[in-house]
DNA sequence: GCAAAAGTGTTTAGCTTACACCCATGT
DNA sequence: ACATGGGTGTAAGCTAAACACTTTTGC
């Protein structure tokens, strides 16, 4: 059946890659989205370009870094999908921070912080007039709700709205069968914070009290600091660390309703 | 804290983009992928350029179709996941075929399958000397054992036992917890197929009268045609056409074991 | 004392596992 | 008759959902 399938072709072309970025954490419990105000009405995702022989993960963490002054230790970024377009090609990453560090980062601290010298511009880089990559000074980045980012799909610019639920739904997915939560939660965190990332993030309430004794039932999932909070109202709580382990077994399954 | 952070840089460059492919089949029990034979003791995923300004979709799709002759509509694509190296990206796809489908594809049919025309090279392509993409004629193409693949990490070239790990990963965890699994399957398929195929994947045994039930009490997993099997040994099993849910709740976990 | 949040115990329902058992066909 | 795989029934064990209840703080 199958035979000689050499379809004519030109010849191929390179493309300039970008690296996009998805970098969610919660504040107020509520979830948000970092994003740059551009365009009016239109917000856009952070994103950077491929230098050197930069790898990919270096150029999502060396974005990072340079929008939020987060080192890549204290922060969680994995791979979300690639998004191809004439002579573009999009590398998304996600990246979940703690609602603490994000606190940290005013809007002030972002305003200048991004920046795209382009200089030397390739000479085979004829790219689209979208090009979105380069100027990205003299834009305000901000927080934003992501419920409201993806309820109105116009207002970000591109391809982002996509990019931006592809990340969410990530992030969904992953807090039912990893501990991927505890990224949004600083160093030291009592069971409560983390119940309340949980429920910002699927946009749910959780019975405090199953979600207590699934978390602190589950081996290495959680580890005591003997510490406990005080100051606050109600009684205090213990604080925990991180675990060891990534995955969860069983799943933490959001509610079907 | 964070204040300029605008890093000095070279200026950004472009980079060819190729595609590669994790093809996977059950044949004979077994979960099998399709390498291509290039140099002696050193098998290598199939890929391709991206030319003009495909999607990258269409390449993987194209690339598929003129290996196998397999129209996209009757095989399962999706993304895994992106490799940067200098100069080069690579996107890998995953893709899920039938073992029937298999079957008909001989090495005959597949060795004057794969080729690159080659001409006219960017200027700015100062590819690495390990560049793969090319040259891709004279190659056998063969489905070898996956098992026996990854338990060798020398038989792989680049870095292809990393992306075919992956992609085995990906095709094991998405059995637990969608349809995935009737990707393997032709049209008509019985549910003792469909646990062959469950069975190959994993590398495990899983009770058949356990299985039956799961499957078959699953809400449109599962559509009957009406038609049984006939002419094989034992009794007659119901064939079935894959349903409408992608998602499977609850999930089909793994063994622990 | 009262509000508020942490944490424990208990019941019920649903799902998985293991396995006994029956069914329908080829040889 | 018997081997082979298809398909059903059932009891035991585990997990989660719902919720009554106790504990420990701030005010």
């Amino acid at each position: 059946m199958a035979a000689v399938r050499n379809a004519p072709r030109n010849a191929p072309r390179n493309a300039a890659v970008t690296v996009h970025l998805v970098i969610l954490t919660v504040l107020d419990d509520e979830l948000v989205a970092l994003v740059l105000a551009g365009n009016p009405n239109r917000v856009r995702l952070p994103s950077g370009r491929v230098v050197d022989d930069e790898e990919l993960r270096r150029t999502a963490e060396r974005t990072l870094w340079e929008l939020t002054g987060l080192e890549s230790t204290d922060v969680h970024v994995e791979q979300l999908a690639t998004y191809g377009a004439p002579r573009q090609v999009t590398v998304a990453y996600l990246a979940i921070i703690p609602g603490v560090a994000a606190e940290a980062i005013t809007d002030v601290d972002l305003e200048v912080a991004v920046g795209d010298d382009g200089v030397g511009i390739d000479p085979d880089d004829d790219s689209a007039p979208e090009d979105e990559a380069d100027r990205a000074d003299e834009d305000e980045a901000e927080w934003l709700p992501v419920g409201e980012l993806l309820d109105n799909p116009d207002c970000l610019a591109f391809n982002h709205h996509q990019i931006l639920d592809d990340g969410v739904e990530r992030a969904r997915a992953k807090l039912e069968y990893s501990t991927l939560g505890t990224a949004f939660c600083p160093d030291e965190f009592t069971i409560g914070d983390l119940r309340r990332v949980y429920q910002a993030v699927w946009d749910t309430t959780l019975d405090p009290r199953n979600f207590h004794r699934k978390v602190s039932t589950t081996a290495d999932f959680l580890v005591e600091t003997g510490r406990i909070t005080s100051g606050e109202s109600g009684r205090p709580a213990r604080l925990f660390r991180r675990g060891d382990v990534d995955r969860l077994h069983p799943a933490l399954l959001r509610p079907t309703d």
